[in-house]
DNA sequence: TGCCAGGCCCTCTTTAGGGCCTT
């Protein structure tokens, strides 16, 4: 069901960069956030049917071994389906998610409504004074505890969702909002630097 | 077998190019 206080934050290990070119997800982890509390989880490797490179292997900790067995994509993606519902998405550098969750869906024909927010795209506008916006440096520079282990799905899921809670919170702080709405998220992600501060501005309820 | 992308955003821009970010 759709639920306009929760989001679900999202992370695929894939055997490349592009679907198109017949890459396949192997992992997905994900977790479910409602009105800022982690309330559920999902894990799961899948077979892409393919040997994965030893980059691959290298930069997820993710082996052939590991995979040999594991299930199918199209088995994995119907749970995740079903984990997902309607509700809106979040994950760091969305559109490279969202090709996948767009293709590998696509590949055993199950629709999805929610929509998309990008952390990456957030944190470029909110935090103009990272030293970059990876995610490993994100957590590192908003000084959240993390174990330094990234590039496992459910381990970036879950550090993505605590980045977001923060930056969530540092916008409410920094422009004195009572929240931040999804829409007005939506908003800011296709506002230019210069414009944040004024939009949020317009969108701040009026008291009295 | 081995090959490979795409959207955002800045600037030495807009009739373009290149860095960032994801695996």
């Amino acid at each position: 069901m759709s639920d306009a206080n929760t989001v679900v934050v999202l992370d695929f290990e894939t055997t490349g960069l592009s679907p198109d070119y017949g890459d396949r997800a192997i992992e997905i982890g994900a977790v479910k956030i409602n009105q800022g509390v982690v309330v559920d989880r999902f894990q799961g490797l899948m077979n892409p049917g393919k040997p994965i490179t030893g980059f691959i292997e290298n930069y997820t900790g993710i082996y052939n071994h590991m995979l040999k067995d594991a299930p199918p994509c199209a088995e994995v993606m119907q749970q995740f389906s079903e984990f997902i519902g309607d509700y809106n998405l979040v994950a760091h550098n969305a559109s490279f998610d969202k090709r996948f969750l767009d293709a590998e869906l696509a590949a055993i024909s199950q629709p999805y409504s929610g929509e998309f927010a990008c952390s990456m795209l957030m944190a470029r506008r909110i935090y103009q004074d990272a030293p970059n916006h990876k995610l490993s440096s994100l957590i590192h520079y908003r000084g959240i505890e993390s174990q330094g282990e990234f590039h496992r799905a459910l381990y970036d899921a879950e550090m993505t969702a605590k980045f977001w809670l923060v930056m969530l919170a540092d916008i409410e702080q920094q422009f004195a909002l009572p929240a931040v709405p999804f829409s007005l998220i939506q908003t800011l992600m296709k506002t230019p630097k210069q414009k944040i501060a004024r939009v949020i501005d317009n969108q701040r309820p009026c008291y009295g």
